[in-house]
DNA sequence: CACGCCGTGTGTATCGATACACAGCTAGAA
DNA sequence: TTCTAGCTGTGTATCGATACACACGGCGTG
């Protein structure tokens, strides 16, 4: 820039203005300055030494608690993206991806990004880039859970919709599971049934898990009666899977609730090619009303992921304050369910 | 970070070692470093700061022509994202997302950027945002095209790709339509007939457009009688509802090549949809070969779009020379052509 | 005619860290 | 005993820009 600026005829601070506040300088002086730009061939402020100054790098960050790649694996944190990149592309600021492995040297490299603030995709209470989030004292946002180290959160109650969707999954069911997401950070496959689930680390799990079993016992069942599928993955192959084995043992399952329309979806595509009835024989509930929920007919609870990203957005920007009312939902009765 | 040096009577550059190379100090002085940090509630080096200095971000800038939350709609880009993300999580850098919007102020928001290289989704011949990501002289790949500045591309011949899927078909057809992307920025939805079809200034549309028109001609026949449904989005939806109209119409196609397995997948429900029977009335294809089209056992042009995002991010990271040779391709032949 | 405001150019200090070269010290080798 | 090498700590210069305050001339106003 010093350069531009010699050769130019002006001062550094000239060259400076006439790329960050057109209207301060003259016309004629910042023509001046864009011709020795282009005979010198620079391009511009460099970007980190601006950051520097002004103390602001124009980019917000976004901690997937899972590996990066996630970001574009996950329907439902694409839909969360989405709606994080809608309000990104409105401020001009730019969307950067933590590049999270699972390794110790997450929480550094939380610390190491340049970026103005966080949004975290929801993660396990014990997940220690929370900690690393916190640490930068850059505004952040956690979406649903867990709360800590005051950060605000975004979300749905997640617990009262489970109740609202279990009564609907639940009626007239005698054998009843819960299709869901890990417990824990190991991700193992497993079947529980009600009182072996312990306490999830992730708190969407388990207040959507509590939800549930609230439905179930509080239509007077016993607990033990209700089972719960861990999927280690969110997506329709693992769904399908784990219902397709359900269906084959003796305590066929005549109700599944599951915590994604994805796996929803794949345990329809089970029950079908069991040769078995929706919902006369298997009702079966999704999570999110995805577009794809709405093309099978599926009872689910509609909640906007996308909308939900806008807000943590707006919030870790600092365009709107913290820890604002819970979102909306709503249960969704279509033709899966009785 | 003077003040930490201080209060652990240490010079900063010893507190500056402590962090970026714990081999480089004592163990007794890096600790007295961590204390005076902890007790001063020092968040580790500033990394705007330490970018300036080391000249190095930690950060891949990706470019998606479109709109910024499009990364998170079109299953395509997600695809590619997802291969451009798996490098970037295994070398430890963020994946930033430049917030475009198809304004003009995109080209300074690419020299805005506080990255280390770019990425560039492929876009249109005279996006503007080329000259912007050429001009900042860092490491720059263009996925698919179009070549210009001397930027590499990675991608696939689509050209040739598109005549082999298109001879499998359009084999035995008479009245064949191409399902594909817009020709240029309007992304207005049409129908054209063979020589209406300008030079489109999407490289991709227009490689898959002549491609497919290869096919047609070269099998001796004339190339009015090859149409051209522009889709402006790239989704089932989309799909679907022009391949119903065209059902509809007197001139019902009897082929449908689709630019991609989503348009080619809705183009299955509308046919479906019509009563009409897959491959004998209809044949489609799609391209891609994502996990969808295997399971509805759709013959399409088999690519990857992740392993190609991958290739582009190892060469803007510097990690691989530009210019490799093209990716590979093949045909997949299932059910859904004669 | 004096005054103050506006538009425009400039100098200085600073944002917060790290590359580099060098100095002191210890220990092992010759 | 001397020399070299390795380990550890420090001072200086610099990365590239911008905030701020000030200076200067023109001009409208009372």
């Amino acid at each position: 820039m010093r350069e531009v600026a010699r050769a130019a005829g002006v001062s550094p601070m000239t060259v400076s203005y006439a790329y960050s506040r057109p209207g301060r300088v003259s016309a004629e002086a910042a023509a001046r300055v864009r011709a020795a730009a282009q005979a010198l061939g620079y391009p511009g402020p460099h970007p980190a030494a601006r950051s520097l100054r002004r103390g602001r790098v124009g980019s917000l960050g976004v901690v997937l608690g899972e590996r990066l790649g996630y970001a574009f694996d996950d329907p439902q944190a694409a839909r969360f993206l989405a709606g994080v990149a809608d309000v990104c592309a409105a401020e001009g600021v730019g969307l950067t991806l933590v590049p999270i492995t699972g390794a110790p040297s997450d929480p550094e490299r939380v610390a190491r990004a340049v970026v103005d603030g966080f949004v975290v995709w929801t993660t396990s209470d014990d997940d220690p880039v929370l900690d690393a989030v916190a640490d930068t004292g850059l505004p952040a946002v956690v979406h649903a859970g867990p709360h800590r180290r005051g950060l605000p959160v975004v979300g749905i109650d997640d617990r009262a919709a489970a109740t609202a969707i279990g009564r609907v999954a639940f009626a007239g069911a005698r054998r009843p599971v819960v299709l869901g997401f890990p417990l824990d950070r190991d991700r193992a496959r497993r079947l529980l049934t009600g009182p072996a689930v312990g306490p999830a680390r992730f708190p969407v799990t388990r207040h959507r898990w509590e939800g549930l079993r609230d439905a179930w016992t509080g239509a007077g069942h016993a607990p033990e009666e209700l089972r719960f599928a861990v999927c280690p993955v969110n997506d329709a192959g693992h769904g399908e899977a784990f219902t397709a084995e359900l269906l084959r043992s003796p305590h066929r399952p005549d109700a599944v609730a599951a915590m994604s329309d994805e796996l929803a979806l794949g345990a329809l595509r089970a029950v079908a090619a069991a040769g078995l009835d929706v919902p006369d024989d298997v009702a079966v509930t999704g999570w999110d009303d995805s577009d794809a929920a709405g093309r099978a007919g599926l009872t689910t609870l509609a909640q906007s992921l996308r909308r939900q990203g806008s807000r943590c957005a707006l919030v870790a920007l600092g365009l709107e304050p913290g820890d604002p009312a819970p979102d909306e939902w709503r249960v969704v009765v279509r033709g899966t369910t009785r």
